[in-house]
Order: C-alpha cells, then structure tokens, then sequence
DNA sequence: TAGATTGTTAATCGATTAACAATC
DNA sequence: TAGATTGTTAATCGATTAACAATC
C-alpha cells in the first residue's frame, strides 16, 4: 500500500495519544533485537486489540505486509517520523523552578531529538546560574531571544499568575507550541494559532485518589 | 432528586478525568465569591457542552436545582468528595531525584489534602537530607515503614529499572496507589489488586510535538 | 404563576472491535 | 502453493449531544 498524506484527513486525538506508546514498545523490541511483529503479539504485549493497531497504523499508510507483520525498525522509524523525532524541534524552558530543574536534566528531550536551546527565570539569584552548558537568561530577554532564534515549543514552568502574559508575548515571537506545567489555562487574545499541551498533575494524582477512595469504600 | 450510591454502576474513565477539572473550576469561582451557576453558564467557561456537565454530574447524583443551576460551595464540596480530597489519604514518595524533589515541595498534595508521610531513596548521599520536616529514609526500610504505618498511595520517582520490583514490594505490604513517574509499564505479578496513574511526560510531549510537525508541513 | 434550568431519555456521533477478502 | 497476516469494510459499542418533561 502507498503510504498516505498525513494531511488527508483529521487524524483522532486518540490515535495520536497512541503513537507515543507505539514508539515506546517498538523501541523496547528494537533493544531486545526483535525483527518483526504481528499485530497480534504486539496487541498481547500492549494490552490492546491488534485490530486497533491496524486501524491506528492504517492512519498513515500501510507499514505491514501480509502474511509477515511489521518490520520493527522500519515501523519505527516511521513512526518517529510521524510524531517529528529528530527533526530539529527547538526548545526553551521558561521558570527555572522544582519543575523546570527537573525538566533540563531529563533524557526527555535527547530521546526524542528536541534541543533545549534557552533557560529563563526572573529570579536575580536563578538568572547567571548553569544547567548543562547553558546558562539562565533574565526572562526580561525571552522576546529578543525568541526573535532571534527560532523556538518551536517553550516550556511553562512558572507560577499560574504569569503564565498567560507570557504565553501571549512568546506567540507574538513565533513560538508555536506550549507545554504547560501551570495550572493556568492558556487562553491567547492576540487570535494566533497555538498548540498547548497541559500537564495538571493535579488532576492526574486526583484520579488516582478517586479510585483508592473508592476502593476504601467498598472495603467497608 | 437522592444522591446515588457511588458504586451503583462503573463511571466511565472520560467522567472521572473530568471531574479534576471541575474541581479547579468551581475553587475559582468560590474565590471569585460566585454563589451559583448554571450548567450554560459553566459550560461556556470550560469549553464543553452544558449537556455533557449535566451528565457527568448526574452520574453521582442531582445536585442541581430546576430553574436555580448550581450552588458552588456545595457543587465543589460534593465533588471534593467525590474525589477523595481531604479524606486523609497518605503518600510516600519513592526516589529523591529531580522528579521526587519537584513534587516533595509542591502545593499539589496539600491542597487536596493529601498527607506526604515518607521519603525514600537509594543513595547514602541523600538518606538523611530533610525536606519540609521528613528526613529522607533509605528505601531498604520501606517495606517495614508502610507495615507500620497506612500509606496509601506511592509515587514511583525512581528508574525505570527499579520500578516494578519496588511495587511489587510496596504492594505486598498494602499499597494500594501508584502514581508512576517513570517509563517502566507497572506489572505486578502476585495478582493483588492496584491502581495505577502513570505520568508518561515523553509522551505529553510527543503529542505536542505531532501537532507541531502537522504545522511545520502545511507551512511548506 | 411564568420563567428558568435541571435530570433524564432519545438521537447522534465517533471510536473500537469483528470479520474477511486481498495478498505476501 | 498453503498459511499467515495485513488492510479495510461493516458491525458494535460507548460517549457526547439534543430535546424536553419535570419541577423549582
């Protein structure tokens, strides 16, 4: 089968939640030399029906081939292709905080061939200081830093009273993407088009919470 | 109408990742000093349909008035409720690197009332720091700390390498909550029953990163 | 009472699963 | 070729939305 125009058509949020985890399993595979797979053993190791991995494959063109399966490496790559592995994603973490400390030294973005090019804080005693070769710039600069380099996603690890000021600033600057570790939600006025991805990890302990209450309830 | 007995019938996964989102929601209604609301009018802050917030709500019980909307205060208490806050849930975190040092210091727990009762960690350099009161402890005695005291829920901020055998310990002394920080799928394997919430930051951003590319292509 | 808005049933929409012809 | 497994269409399932009677 040809492979397909990504374009084509809206590919579902729930597929694409998928992809990372397709990446993840199939990198696993690669580590313990496994060659091929078929969607049936790849859906027992994942836990999900191998017609939904046809179907969410089939999104994007014809990996397999019949009679065969998948080919490991080659559903990987393309795969990686897809969710823009190595294909030079730039990066600046903004809050240099718990979070944002966490963030830089994390093989996250290595993984994944993201370059983390820019630190800011507005902390004079945070601004000057070093986090693997780069040192953290006075956020007062992040506009002319942003004009100047192209940045694809900044990260926001600031507290939530300052998050949208300068998630409006930085899209004004070209900055496309955000991921957003605030709890603010991210609402731009100046109408440009961005993409947020929210981390509450708020609401995902309270998930949690809810089923160990209702556990406890039961119990009883 | 009667509040519904919780158990009566499984709520869908989609309902209880909502329900968080609520909670931020009406928390910020109540600082705003806002009584009451209608689902139309909750429903154009959020983003969702008033229909869906009628539902979703309906699931737990009525808690509405025909002709009135919603009191507040008593929505968000209903809802806390619901999802365990303030019900004096404990929680140790396990690995005491960047990502356990991020969260030890988070307002996240306190403002669901969750109590952080240990800290544990491989390293003689780390064993013995204190943070907020708690002394780290070394993680060999953790199986003796969560005998003697309830914990509820662990967070895994350890290597992924050490992941499934620390729960697979911390299981079998009671632990019934995992809030998984690492890349290691959680499998236990003496068939006790637990929860699982993994927070898979790689692919958070990953799906940040397709939309991104998605942009970067229609652009050329 | 009249107006407003819920709780709930029915309709629609979308996502997942099943089935199987195509084909390696 | 025979066996295996995909790609894809059709059936099912579940979640979201619409509609409206109940009722405050």
């Amino acid at each position: 089968m040809n492979k397909k125009n990504q374009m084509d058509k809206k590919i579902s949020t729930a597929v694409i939640r998928r992809l990372p985890r397709y990446f993840r399993y199939l990198r696993e595979l690669i580590r313990n030399d496994i060659m091929r797979i078929s969607s049936r053993e790849l859906s027992e190791k994942m836990n999900i029906t191998a017609s939904q991995i046809r179907q969410d494959l089939n999104n994007f063109g014809g990996f397999g081939q019949q009679g065969y399966g998948y080919n490991v490496k080659s559903l990987y790559s393309e795969i990686s292709h897809i969710l823009g592995v190595d294909s030079g994603i730039t990066c600046i973490i903004v809050g240099m905080g718990n979070i944002g400390k966490a963030l830089v030294n994390n093989p996250l973005f290595e993984k994944r061939g993201i370059k983390i090019t820019g630190l800011f804080d507005s902390d004079p005693d945070v601004i000057g200081t070093k986090y693997n070769e780069l040192v953290v710039s006075d956020v007062q600069t992040i506009e002319d830093f942003c004009t100047e380099n192209n940045v694809d996603i900044a990260v926001i690890a600031i507290p939530k009273a300052y998050a949208n000021e300068t998630v409006e600033k930085l899209c004004s600057v070209g900055v496309k993407g955000f991921w957003n570790f605030s709890n603010a939600e991210i609402n731009v006025t100046n109408g440009k088009k961005i993409f947020v991805e929210n981390v509450h990890l708020g609401d995902s302990l309270m998930a949690l919470c809810y089923d160990i209450c209702c556990e406890k309830q039961e119990a009883n």
